[in-house]
DNA sequence: GTGGTCTAGACCACG
DNA sequence: GTGGTCTAGACCACC
């Protein structure tokens, strides 16, 4: 379902938690549908079980998912993660344009190296 | 001459290096001025001199700045510097870009954010 | 694993990362397998875990390592830095050959030392 | 005379000592003609008349120069000049042949690039 | 005075 | 258990 990064610096939970809603935001998974469970999703990506816990944790404190005692999680409207998905993009974009001006890069630059990767994502 | 930010979770080291590639980067650290003392520094700042000691370590090492012993740290020519920060800024953007493809973010909202981020800077 | 020279006068740190990069060239610690953790080490050699953990990190920097948090570090596919060693090797030499020729030593002279070494390491 | 590098990591007075050798082996300072006064010197290198001093007193314990009180210094027999720098050339030479080495760098690599760099000097 | 290194000991997050 | 960060305090060489 998803894949680890043993070298990335993030702890492990928080990356499943980025990778995971990311494939909802891409309606990959979709609403209701179910999450695997913790104890095969921790065999799966050979971690411990402690650790899948504490993402489906995080996940439904979020609004990512939900739990329904003695049959497992669910994914909850996917929706909300395309909408965060989006805010947390443009927030990064913001402080991309910022750390850029104070390069003295114009805004000129940067919007026409946004066109050349939507037009090279085209072809 | 920079602030730390307490609730910024990320250590210490790394905001000073942050804060002050960004005062360099809009030149008013100017090339060859002093830079402060690794121990009036952490004075300045409350803090310990090791911590600012390997903030100044990076720096060096990044070319940002350059050590004389015994007479202290200096601002580089960063021009270097600064040209290899707007290559990997501009990487950055792309994986941006293509994460907002598969969110289906257009390329329209994506130029407006930005052209937003650079309207609100100028006033 | 590797002996500190007290009587170098290089920072330990130094002296850790040339002795242990010099293990993985010759690929007595091989890809990744573990590196010692930096309290054990630090036992081990009986200096402080800081130090080591400053040897760690630069190790990292360079490419020759990769850490786990709460795993350990391991050795990494030094291919790439072998090269690059390589290419600053070849640099340092033909800086060495210029200072040769500036005093006078002939390219014979400087060969048969080359041979001489070569031939020194083969019993 | 000499041109001192400040961003150099090692002590003024060993850069000193370095460069004064190596124009004696040169021999573009010739046996027994006058080294510049320790005022002299250090005003024209901007620096502190002590550490002029040092790096003399090292040359003339190292046997480099002779001192005449009252009169100055003065440039000793340079034979000895040359023959420790080719000396210390050859120590040099051999530890780089023991990093080649355990790159796994032929003897016959070596061999050509010193070939190479002599051929170049020719041009 | 300056930076560079090192030790000792502490706390944290992660697994 | 692991590494990552930070503090406090010390010593050194250089200028």
């Amino acid at each position: 379902m998803i894949l680890l990064d043993e070298r990335d610096k993030r702890p492990i939970y928080e990356q499943m938690i980025d990778k995971l809603t990311d494939l909802m935001a891409r309606e990959i998974l979709t609403k209701d549908s179910p999450m695997p469970s913790v104890r095969s999703f921790a065999m799966e990506l050979s971690i411990n079980p402690n650790t899948v816990q504490r993402a489906y944790n995080e996940l439904e404190r979020m609004g990512y998912i939900y739990t329904v005692k003695g049959k497992g999680s669910f994914v909850a409207d996917n929706e909300k993660a395309k909408k965060e998905s989006r805010q947390s993009l443009m927030g990064e974009l913001d402080s991309l344009c910022e750390r850029a001006r104070a390069l003295g890069v114009t805004q000129e630059a940067v919007i026409s190296e946004v066109k050349d990767n939507y037009g090279r994502a085209e072809k």
